[in-house]
DNA sequence: ATGTCACCTGGTAGGTGA
């Protein structure tokens, strides 16, 4: 059995306290991280490497910054997307037992008139191209991360107000299912679930005690993958901390 | 309720991004 997440931290240094129990009770194969917002001279290798845990890290100034922590040693990393340019750190994988992780931060877009959310749209083609060729390669590959992508209508608290709104875009949302289409799975949508379950939960508003929430954090399995998932599940428990992330883990588990 | 949090620059706060 192997457990893969995911989790948007927020700030790594603010959260590293966090992380490392959350992986003292959650001692999954590989963990990626998004918004590290470190460079990479700052990544805690001690710290993690003291818990016992390996450490690929891809970080940037103020912004982003992706990593992927395992318990074996993750081999041919790769950073950002091959064959896209991009100035930002927003990708990291890795082959960890046999499996193909992919973590990603994908682009906020902001809003659909910005220059962001044209920049998600370059970014979404760029990863997918990319993505059918690391699948070409790896039959077990899991793609996981902030999709900052809602996929369907029950994937937000209050679908008529987001609606055309950043997150919940036609254009998304059809990236979102070409991703799909290249012979992926959403591993939370294989299992009954229950309603209003969210991911991310802004911190205004009061949004996570009333359970304002949207479901942006995913994990995609390939086909070879998908029959051997068992679970997958939201853990908003870290969401209850002091000084949480706006976002929660996502966990899968695979047999064998 | 645009009601928070994190980070930066440049300052005895204000701007940006999410």
């Amino acid at each position: 059995m192997k457990k893969f997440a995911t989790w948007n931290v927020n700030s790594l240094a603010v959260r590293l306290p966090q992380v490392l129990d959350w992986l003292a009770a959650h001692p999954v194969d590989a963990l990626v991280l998004q918004e590290t917002k470190l460079t990479d001279d700052k990544f805690p290798t001690a710290e993690f490497g003291a818990a016992g845990w390996q450490v690929q890290w891809f970080g940037q100034k103020t912004y982003n910054g992706v990593a992927l922590v395992s318990r074996e040693r993750a081999t041919d990393v790769v950073r950002n997307i091959t064959g896209f340019a991009d100035e930002q750190a927003r990708v990291i994988a890795g082959t960890v037992d046999g499996i193909r992780v992919v973590g990603g931060y994908f682009p906020n877009g902001q809003s659909p008139e910005s220059e962001k959310f044209t920049y998600k749209m370059n970014w979404l083609t760029g990863l997918r191209g990319w993505l059918v060729e690391e699948l070409k390669q790896h039959e077990n590959l899991v793609l996981m991360g902030d999709f900052n992508i809602a996929p369907e209508d029950r994937d937000v608290y209050d679908p008529v107000a987001w609606a055309g709104q950043i997150h919940c875009t036609p254009e998304e949302r059809e990236h979102f299912r070409q991703l799909v289409a290249l012979g992926l799975t959403d591993a939370f949508r294989l299992f009954e679930q229950p309603p209003k379950s969210w991911s991310w939960w802004d911190y205004r508003n009061l949004a996570f005690r009333k359970n304002q929430g949207l479901r942006i954090d995913h994990i995609l399995v390939s086909d070879a993958l998908k029959a051997r998932v068992t679970a997958c599940e939201i853990d908003k428990l870290p969401r209850k901390n002091e000084r949480p992330s706006d976002h929660a883990p996502v966990i899968v588990t695979i047999d064998g």
